[in-house]
Order: structure tokens, then C-alpha cells, then sequence
DNA sequence: ATGTCTTTGTGAACGCGTGCACAAAGATGG
DNA sequence: CCATCTTTGTGCACGCGTTCACAAAGACAT
């Protein structure tokens, strides 16, 4: 799970909540491979199952969307997948352009999943001059000078950024100008938009961090209790890397250049 | 933000709430941001408006560790840098290792921010025999075979799967056997782990489908007041793309070649 | 030393999300 | 047509997270 969650103050959208219409995707995913499977209908114990979640949620879920079950049945696969796909406004292909082809920009470029869902991407632009004309995934690198033009050509309202953190703001006011009223940020800054833009950021450095609090807390139980058997051997080599760090001066305040930077690579791209 | 949640019961971690280490990462970079620039103190305003945060919130946060801010003037940034990143676990080194070593993973592999936020990529696993020893990013490809001698050597707690769908789950397993405790995982897949396991999930489609709905959304309200005036001329290529789509058949439920899979491609990686 | 001004730290209220548990709905078999 | 059994849809309670608003703490000037 990627973090970041720059939402208006939560505008019940239209009656369905917020963390329903995050799983919305999970369930389809689910449903999807059921109908390929040509499973004609499904429980909500099954379905949950699935999907990972509890079945009273996906319940409580399906019915903020209308009474789509059978009781003593269950759903029907292709009749949800079809509800579904409308309330997410995938019966519609939204045309995406993505802003920085590196080494992420290229990936998520090349990924299948785009035509499939509902999503078409519609171009590639990078402020790299030598990249452009070059192909990737099929289609040829244009250069930022047209990105106003291609936004307004192809109706595109979803912008996916994957430039490193310094352009990222730049890139992201030029979008949003341009028309864009969704973005999906890939770079590690916090992106300011006007009233109406929706933000979603993508961050493998917070997602990363996330999990060694965690993985550190693990650790610290097994070592708190005064040296209480190492429950698993697996950890214990990560436990012993638990030292007291040196303490930092309370009071030292003046310059400082702190720890080694990273604010301007792209979450996920080499520098 | 990426999506999934696939976290235990919320065990209040040590008394610091989820949604608050969530956000520590986020007042960790604006700090760093900060410390760069040698300005010795921050106001919890200053901090929060950096974080793109509410200063209640932040001071909030700030407050389960401890009282680390001074009043009328604010908090200090080098010792709140130390004191965040203490907290978090990345004053000691992570090994991590990137399984599944394709477009997404190099990208992955090559992202500078690891060794300066205290990872370090252990290892890049691949299963594709042609792909082991090729260099990337400067380390070179193992075969899925040495996974579990990596993880035993490294002393490795935190895997990355870059994997398509389809092996994500048994990589996972095998990660998990060889003393893996956390994992971040970019398949578009639920994956079932055993107590005590962490797993963030990384979902482009997931993402970009939320934006879609909320994109629709802003759609529909422009549209739906009876032909009101196009707010922004912007979405107005996009609004007149929302057509009722043909209903499905309630009772057809038989067989069903659906829309087309996807299911089997990682989140952001070719077919 | 005293007063003023800034900013933190937190008590309390509110709202959203989750999960339990059950009644209602419908299918199925006799 | 009736009884039974399965599964949905939801009322309700609980807990987490967010936000407001303010008292306490300290810096700073006089």
C-alpha cells in the first residue's frame, strides 16, 4: 500500500465513504478473476475472503452502492463487476499522461493494467530534450513544451508524476492549469494544489520507513523483557542491531548539516 | 498514496497510533528539508504547513514521543530529526532485498534514497536464470534458488516483491519461512501471512481507479444540475464522456469471458 | 523581577469506520 | 403451501483519529 492521503476534508463523496470507495478496486480485482473463472455467483464470506477484508464490511460496503445481492445466494459476479466498474467510472477510458520518463516513469508506462481498467495512456512527457521522439512502451517521449497542448487535446483530466521532487510542484501546477484535476504523485513532496484537485501520493521511502518502526518494535519485545529467549532465530539477528544510539546535544542548535539528503529523487527513481 | 492496509488489529503500537507513525516519515523529510538549509528551530505552524498537515495534528503527534518542543519558540530540528528517525528505527541499517528484478524492481533497486534512510538493498532476486549475474544498479541478479541463503546471511527482515501476481504469494512464503518479517509488496494481489507479519501494499490501479471515481464524481455535478454552465472548460471534454452505460442483464449469469484480466501483471511492471 | 507575547501540550467533543449480532428475505425441499 | 436453511442488509455500540480551544510554560523586553 502506497501512503499519502491529500483529500478534501473527506466530502462524503455522493454518500459513499471514503474507505469504501478504496476497496471498491479490491473487490473488482476479486470479482474480476471470479468472473474469468466463470464463477456465476459469489458469497460475501467468500468475496471478503478474497479480497482480504471482513465480510460484515463488504456488506456494509456493497449497500451504500444498492441491494445488488440475493439473500440465501449471494452476488452475481458479472451483475457486481458491471455495478462496480460504473461506480468507480471505469465504463469510460480515462485518458492519462505521465510526467517524467525515467526509470519509474518508464515501468509505469509499460504496465498492462492500464487499457484493461479503464485507463489509456495518452502520453509521455519529459524535459529531457534528448529523450524525446524516443519511443517507450510504444509510444514516443514528448518534451514538457507540449504538455499544455496535449492535456487540452486529449480532455485529459489525470496526471500521473514520476519527475524527481524538485519539479514535481512545477510539473504539477502546469498540469492542473493545463486541466488535470487528478494527480497521482510519484515524487516525494508534498504537492499544493487549488480547491477541487484530488492528490494521491505514492511513496516507497514512507512505505519503507513504515515497516521499520514496526519491524524495530518486533525486535524491541523480544529484547525488553531482560534477555527473554529469542522467539524466532530468524529475528534475532536484527535484534542484536539494536544499540543505544549516541545522544544528540539538547541544546545544539546553530548550523548543521544533517543526515545525507534524498528530497529531490523521485520516490521511486535513480538520482 | 498507495492503498492497502494490510495491518494486524491496530496493537497500538507501543502507544504511538498508526495514523501518527504514518505521518512521521512526512515530518522527517520536511525536517531533513530544514536541517539542509541550517534553520535551528521550527514552529509546529512552520512544520505542519511543510508537512501538509493540520499543527494540531502535528503537535498531537509529536506529543506521543515525548515533549520535545520548547514553548514560544518551537521545536529544535536537529534533535527532532534524531529523535523522529530514533523512533522510526532508521538509526540502524536495514538490509532489504527486491525480489522480482524487472522494470519495476530495477527502478526500484535503483532509487538513491535507500542508503541515506537507513536501507541497504541486500540483494536483487530474480527467478529468470538469464537475468542471474546481470548487473543492475550495481549489484548483480540472484536466482530465486539462493533466496533463502540471502535472507539467513543478511540477516534480511524486510523484502520488497516486485513479482507478477502469480508468484507473489509463494514468494512471500518463502520469504516469510527464511525470517522475513515485513514485507512491501507492488503485486496486485491479497497476500495471507502469519501473525506477526507485516504488509503494506503498493497499487497503481487501486490509486488511479480512486482517482477515477472521484474524477467521475466532479463529472457528474457539473452535469447533473440540469445542464449547468461548464464550470471549468477544462472538464468539459471529459464531462460529455459520461454516458449511461448498457445495462448488463440482471439474471445472466452462465459462463462470462469478463473484461480483460489483469490480475496476473505486477502493479506497475510490463507483461 | 515583572509583564507581555508566543507557542506548546492536551482535555474534550465530534465524526468516521469497524465489527457484532440479528431480523428480514428469499431459495429450496417436501 | 409450509418449514427449514442460507445469506443478505443493517441497527447499534465501540474505538480510533481529528479538530477545537485554551491553559500552562517559557522567552524576551523593560
Amino acid at each position: 500500500m502506497a501512503t499519502g492521503r491529500t483529500h478534501r476534508p473527506a466530502t462524503r463523496s455522493r454518500g459513499i465513504p471514503e474507505a469504501t470507495v478504496a476497496r471498491l478496486p479490491l473487490y473488482l480485482r476479486a470479482l474480476t478473476a471470479l468472473s474469468e473463472r466463470s464463477v456465476p455467483t459469489v458469497s460475501s464470506e467468500e468475496l471478503a475472503a478474497a479480497a482480504g477484508v471482513n465480510s460484515a464490511k463488504l456488506r456494509k460496503d456493497f449497500s451504500y452502492l444498492g441491494s445488488y445481492g440475493t439473500r440465501g445466494v449471494g452476488y452475481d459476479v458479472e451483475y457486481l463487476v458491471y455495478q462496480i466498474s460504473r461506480e468507480l467510472g471505469l465504463t469510460q477510458d480515462w485518458p492519462v499522461v505521465i510526467v517524467g520518463i525515467g526509470n519509474l516513469g518508464a515501468a509505469l508506462a509499460n504496465y498492462g493494467g492500464f487499457a484493461s481498467r479503464g485507463f489509456r495512456v495518452a502520453a509521455l512527457i519529459d524535459a529531457d530534450p534528448a529523450m524525446a521522439g524516443k519511443p517507450v512502451a510504444g509510444l514516443p517521449v514528448r518534451h514538457t513544451d507540449e504538455l499544455e497542448a496535449i492535456i487540452s487535446d486529449n480532455g485529459v483530466s489525470i496526471g500521473v508524476i514520476a519527475t524527481p521532487a524538485g519539479a514535481a510542484q512545477q510539473v504539477c501546477d502546469r498540469l492542473v492549469n493545463a486541466g488535470v484535476t487528478s494527480i497521482l504523485n510519484f515524487a516525494p513532496t508534498v504537492l499544493t494544489v487549488p480547491e477541487g484537485v484530488d492528490v494521491r501520493k505514492v511513496d516507497l521511502s514512507i512505505e519503507l520507513q513504515i515497516l521499520a518502526f514496526h519491524e524495530q518494535r518486533k525486535a524491541g519485545e523480544d529484547a525488553d523483557p531482560a534477555a527473554s529467549a529469542a522467539a524466532a532465530a530468524a529475528t534475532s539477528a536484527a535484534a542484536a542491531a539494536v544499540a543505544t544510539p549516541p545522544p544528540v546535544a539538547r541544546t545544539a542548535t546553530g548550523a548543521g548539516g544533517g543526515k545525507g539528503p534524498d528530497g529531490d529523487v523521485p520516490a521511486v527513481m535513480p538520482a
